[in-house]
DNA sequence: GTCTATAATTCGATAGAC
DNA sequence: GTCTATCGAATTATAGAC
């Protein structure tokens, strides 16, 4: 079972790729071209374009379906969740970058009936997240907003981290990253309250 | 120079499939079918199919530019033009999400030299959004943040919005929403502090 | 694991009649 | 403005030799 070195770059380059140029705009042509050989040859390490393409999508959201259910689960009170998901998604971004930009841009050329699962389990997750926001507004911790909009706001101020990471992951410290965004999250950007 | 309406009805119907399937996942057929007529009437309207895309990316592109200019040069304090900021979002946003859409998921697939153009112009944004956080930093009324980290995390907290809009447009009051917006971005989540 | 060769399909775009 | 017909290129994928 073990993955030969040449697959496993081959995953890595073509990854990389499809992130740049996108799913649909990456030829098998372009993906053979990064390795230096003939498309044929990249049979030889997957099934077919999209294959490819489920692999990435179904690692990365696994691993943030089960970072959540770890979350629901713990004793934190929702203040404490919410922080957790913060780290959660810091933690994958930091190590995953590009499943994680692929997972925000790319899951819409899944074809069915893989696209549903992956719309499911999406909203699953975002359901979750929902929670504990409003487990949150009935505890007091949070102010009461409208629960489906905070939602939708704190899931996008950390959506854009993945990309801040393969630009500049060299000049990054991820605790201080954590620290600087549950910051704004917790209590914004105004100073005088 | 009038446009017909057989025009203007492609062109509305394009740029709700192209956002709903991708600009490369839709074909000169799939928007032909669309309007129930053969792919050669499509040039009758366009000369090519990314000429479409530049016009619906370029567009929008520049209402978010002559916004943001009118704010830079307006007399509000730091705090001011980060709410007008919010607020010009959410005006494009609800008066043309499909093309905030597209602004958001489909620029890279521009060709050059227009890709760079675009790619240039959106720095430039993202550079007077920065200018805004820094002044309010320096001038008290902003709390001390990773400047770079807080420009994108707040441009992230509007960039969901289109989103929204398209799924659920019937039920959404603007001004209550970019009252919540605002009022997550200025003061956070937290109730305790 | 790498190659050559090619199948089978789909793509954007054009020519020209009506 | 709509049609039929078609071109040339690009695409994913397979067959089979080495």
């Amino acid at each position: 079972m073990k993955i030969s070195s040449r697959k496993k770059q081959f995953l890595d380059e073509s990854l990389k790729m499809i992130h740049k140029k996108g799913y649909k705009a990456t030829t098998m042509r372009d993906l053979a071209g990064q390795m230096g050989f003939e498309v044929s040859n990249i049979y030889n390490f997957i099934e077919s374009k999209e294959s490819l393409l489920e692999t990435y999508l179904f690692q990365i959201s696994e691993d943030f379906h089960t970072g959540i259910n770890h979350i629901m689960k713990s004793s934190h009170d929702p203040s404490g969740k919410l922080k957790a998901l913060i780290s959660l998604n810091i933690k994958l971004t930091s190590t995953k970058p590009y499943q994680v930009g692929l997972l925000v841009n790319e899951w819409r050329n899944l074809q069915e009936p893989k696209l549903s699962k992956f719309v499911d389990k999406r909203t699953q997750y975002e359901k979750k997240v929902r929670i504990i926001i409003e487990e949150g507004i009935e505890d007091g911790q949070f102010r009461r907003f409208d629960i489906d909009i905070i939602t939708h706001t704190v899931l996008a101020s950390v959506r854009w981290i993945y990309y801040w990471y393969i630009d500049h992951s060299e000049n990054i410290n991820p605790y201080e990253l954590e620290k600087q965004v549950t910051d704004f999250i917790f209590n914004g950007v105004n100073r005088t309250k």
